[in-house]
DNA sequence: GGTAGACCTGGACGC
DNA sequence: GCGTCCAGGTCTACC
């Protein structure tokens, strides 16, 4: 259509885009999408312009590519993004110390596993983790894909594709209609989340600032309704917070055969299979190799 | 502070 | 074919 722009980003090494998209799940929800070697994101800008990012991996860290004519500001603002979608400036290296003296995560610095790929906005992490929750994995892909295609605004060039909404597209939806996009009662969940962000009586941003105690920001993520024990473990974890171990019935599954021998354990093992890795305790988890198959 | 029951939905499994 | 169970859990109502 019109003009693109190109520019790259450093990140702190040992840094692989690979890795991030392969962190999680993240990459099968849209507006998240991967073009051959690219990570692809429907991107949202302030003044509510829709625009395609691709990114790519660059020698010491990713080159970034948006369509249409970006101003300098609109090109800040995707920076910006960029950056918090692959934590390019994380720090990890006492993660990687540690995990040297360790077989089972023999991998990670070699690799640089460890950042965790995630959305632009907390408000969208929020909601498609809320999306995850007792559905499969399937589930979780139609209810984000059908949230995107109801109430995302559309990609000029490509109308087909569509940003994530923001929360006061949501707010002005209604449980119904959620709930008929396949949202079932989670629906309830993420048009409260979205209203409370819409009338300000929630202020997802400020969790994002790292000078709040780790507790504090997951007593807030704990307050909203649909985020539990699990939930708000995954979102920290997102915001580079390892204290606590996302425990669903998966996580139970492989301690039980890593350490247990197939007997049923509960959310209390597997905290105390990885208590010894401290405030890493959840990359530990996240990245481990496990030895028994699963 | 801890634990049954209910909850949208669709895919997997047993009969 | 149909019922049942359960999934990358959480809420609510009761102890």
């Amino acid at each position: 259509v019109d003009g693109q722009v190109k520019w790259t980003l450093a990140a702190r090494p040992p840094f692989s885009l690979r890795s991030v998209i392969r962190s999680h799940g993240w990459i099968d929800l849209r507006p998240f999408a991967q073009r051959d070697d690219a990570l692809a994101y429907v991107a949202r800008l302030d003044g509510g312009r829709v625009c395609e990012i691709l990114v790519r991996q660059a020698e010491n860290g990713v080159a970034v590519e948006a369509a249409g004519d970006l101003d300098a500001g609109a090109q800040a603002e995707v920076t910006g993004m960029v950056r918090w979608m692959l934590a390019l400036d994380r720090d990890l290296s006492p993660f990687y110390a540690r995990a040297r003296g360790e077989p089972h995560l023999r991998a990670v610095e070699a690799q640089a596993k460890g950042r965790l790929l995630r959305s632009p906005t907390l408000f969208e992490d929020v909601v498609k983790t809320i999306l995850t929750t007792n559905t499969t994995w399937s589930g979780t892909v139609r209810m984000v894909e059908s949230l995107v295609q109801g109430y995302g605004d559309p990609l000029p060039g490509d109308p087909d594709r569509r940003a994530f909404p923001t929360p006061a597209r949501l707010a002005s939806a209604s449980i119904e209609a959620l709930r008929a996009a396949g949202l079932g009662y989670r629906s309830r969940y993420v048009f409260q989340l979205a209203n409370e962000v819409v009338s300000g009586e929630r202020d997802l941003a400020a969790l994002r600032c790292s000078d709040l105690r780790t507790d504090e920001v997951r007593r807030r993520l704990r307050s909203i309704v649909g985020v539990g024990d699990y939930a708000a473990a995954s979102l920290l974890m997102l915001l580079g917070r390892y204290d606590f171990i996302p425990v669903d019935s998966w996580a139970l599954k492989l301690v039980s055969n890593e350490w247990h021998g197939g007997a049923p354990v509960g959310r209390d093992e597997v905290e105390a299979a990885f208590a010894q890795w401290g405030r890493w305790k959840g990359l530990a988890y996240w990245f481990w190799e496990w030895s028994a198959p699963q």
